[in-house]
DNA sequence: CACATTGTTGCAAACAGTCGCAATAACCTA
DNA sequence: TAGGTTATTGCGACTGTTTGCAACAATGTG
């Protein structure tokens, strides 16, 4: 599936903001990469097609399209984050830190573990996607 | 409760390893300032008593404690580390978004989904402490 | 269609974290 | 206690990320 970039410009400016060739560019770059891009590869994308664009308005752009829900933001065990656009379900991630396998987790995984939180620390934790490290069945036989 | 000095000396050596007056000063940092301490806090607190002591030296020694059990490091939600003395029970936060207020989570909390994910996925999820950010009671109340 | 408003961009500088390498110094052994 | 081995440090350079600010340009209005 693809983005709708006249839906998106017309939820921008819904809410005040606006549609600009660099937004554009950078929904392009993250759909065309596939799931989880790290800001660097965004940058190298939207340079080739147009070397001026700064890599202050890639940051800045990732964080905002992220704020307004149009792309989802994964932070990696690592610390790093990864972008990807915002479809279907909330999911999380298994990464393995040996081969760096990941398997996606429904989110259904962690809801129970939501829901007691809330009960026991009437705590709401916010459905953001998240990432553990581990190991997978392989690389534990490898190296066990 | 503080740390002992002589023993993870002892403990290092055993492994090959050695202790210096910067890994000493570091250690003592991180007991001063209390728990949860920034590689950038640990930075300032060493560089005020040894202004020589390098940037990088604090990065490597953080990581290497780590390695060496002596401390423990946890992600926030944000993508920063923070560092504390590994004494006690493995545990992890929950981080209020809003006001900053933070819980500890018992392992316990967590080590039900750790089991689901070894026997669903054949994945073992490292247990390394973990930050969730979400709401809590008092500040969903206040702007709900 | 021209204009005014103000959200956005590009730039440059600051900041945080990482890496390779030569010099240093902690530790073991005799 | 002297000496050799090698883990560790400091340095400098570089990558990735953020921020303030002046110039620019996307929209709504008349």
């Amino acid at each position: 599936m693809s983005h709708d970039l006249d839906a998106i410009a017309a939820q921008l400016r819904r809410n005040g903001f606006r549609m600009t060739p660099q937004r554009q560019l950078i929904l392009d770059a993250i759909c065309e990469l596939g799931g989880h891009v790290t800001p660097e590869e965004v940058v190298q994308r939207v340079q080739a097609i147009t070397p001026a664009l700064n890599r202050a308005t890639v940051y800045r752009a990732l964080n905002f399209l992220v704020e307004q829900r149009i792309i989802t933001v994964t932070l990696l065990p690592d610390g790093k984050f990864v972008y990807e656009l915002a479809e279907g379900e909330p999911h999380h991630h298994l990464v393995c830190r040996a081969c760096g396998a990941s398997v996606q987790l429904p989110h259904a995984a962690l809801s129970e573990f939501y829901r007691l939180m809330e009960k026991q620390y009437d705590f709401r934790v916010d459905m953001t996607h998240i990432s553990f490290f581990g190991l997978c069945k392989n690389c534990r036989e490898g190296s066990a």
